[in-house]
DNA sequence: GCGCGGCATTGATCCAGATCAAAGAAGCCC
DNA sequence: GGGCTTCTTTGATCTGGATCAATGCCGCGC
């Protein structure tokens, strides 16, 4: 799955070219990015910022899926966010965050210094514009979370869990009746993301497997074969919008 | 508490000059603004927009309280924001919502229609820059509200909303030690807000009033008796940064 | 003052999901 | 391949908060 990554892409070639910040960057300002930019890889678990560290860098991510958690006292701890290829770290006017960024799987982000980089914001609107619609996609998911959080049971969170990952992975519509999904996460993780433990996680996908609804490849891997069921158990308005 | 406003405010003179999205503009700016604005009053419980509304006017809240809530298929409704005085409703390039804005109070919004404020934001950087920061606020907002919703037991829920609007109420740190709060809410709201049924709210209320951290004055207003013991009851992690 | 409607409180019971506990898989290193 | 460790599943039990059901309180209109 990983695709290696030579050390410094050129910009043109970027995976996430046409996604990530720089989407409406010209010619020139590529050539000026791909002059400040670099490439730094986490595994799989590291941890790439700690809650109230010093922002010395924004980035984007590249490759992989980090995640933003934040954590009780006593260590009860809840995602807040998850970075796929393209999502962003690091606002401009933040010194700091609040929460901790994690590499789910082996993470490669292309880095920029801070300083320089809100220098380039400022006289740049295009970027500035595409930062803010990056942010207010973070705040949309952010609230449908916030329901599933708030109000959704545990077989609605999985269901919608499943759902996310359908509509990311498999954006062609052409591809057939069955829709198969990797979950780059552990039970652990998908229990952290949903407000769950991960005992009531690994029951509901049996009781969805049990249902007929899904089926599994392997334990990260699964197809959907009910996708009607599927959409029905998530509790949400049946008019997603999506045509399944 | 309810100050009558006049229909047109002059901007120099309003109460949300220095926090709203207009914080930064000079002179003219607000000359220009002045000419584009009009003035809208809700009562109390009354919708302000439907999910899937066309956006025609963006606002800022002048007055009173605002929710932004969602809603499941069979009605379950989750709080996803709290609108104040100074948030700003409408973003830049959406033209619909995707969930209810509603009066929680009497409210008074300071309208623009869509189409020339989007003009104004391309032409005036800092307004941009000044709606983002809102996004971000949001932002860092519903992050701590996800961690609430997803980890936090009845009675920490309690406690982190009734320190909320103790933060929010009192800026002034010389105030004594008896801190009053007033909630703007029924039990029923801030059960929607907190992800809870309002009978677990009216007992945790109960509760932290028999425990000797709070005590009520009405049903909408409270005093807190013990602000260590209502910190150490959010089960957020002590360095909260707040002197009390 | 009385009656009525809209919150709010309090009690009794139930159940979804947490917690505690044990036993499978699946890597992975030697 | 064998013995680690790490992740996952499944079972038994417990419990916090939901649900169901009164009852209490307060403001308001007549």
């Amino acid at each position: 799955m990983q695709i290696a990554l030579k050390q410094q892409v050129r910009c043109a070639e970027c995976p996430i070219r046409h996604r990530a910040v720089c989407a409406r960057c010209d010619d020139d300002e590529l050539t000026l990015l791909e002059s400040m930019k670099s490439y730094k890889s986490y595994e799989a678990g590291e941890p790439i910022l700690w809650r109230g560290d010093d922002l010395m860098f924004v980035a984007s991510v590249v490759q992989g899926v980090a995640a933003l958690s934040k954590t009780l006292e006593d260590g009860r701890t809840q995602m807040v966010g998850l970075l796929l290829p393209s999502d962003f770290i690091g606002r401009p006017g933040r010194t700091e965050i609040d929460f901790d960024v994690t590499a789910t799987t082996d993470v490669t982000l292309c880095c920029f210094s801070r300083k320089p980089f809100e220098k380039l914001v400022d006289e740049t609107p295009h970027v500035a514009h595409r930062l803010m619609e990056l942010a207010l996609d973070e705040l949309d998911a952010a609230r449908d979370w916030m329901l599933l959080l708030g109000r959704k049971t545990a077989r609605e969170k999985i269901a919608t869990f499943i759902q996310m990952f359908v509509r990311r992975t498999n954006i062609d519509p052409a591809f057939g009746d069955l829709h198969h999904v990797n979950m780059p996460m552990t039970r652990d993780q998908i229990a952290n993301y949903l407000g769950l433990t991960l005992e009531t996680v690994s029951r509901q996908f049996s009781r969805l497997k049990k249902d007929g609804v899904i089926t599994f490849t392997d334990r990260k891997t699964l197809s959907v074969i009910d996708m009607a069921a599927l959409n029905n158990a998530t509790g949400d308005d049946a008019d997603g919008g999506i045509i399944t």
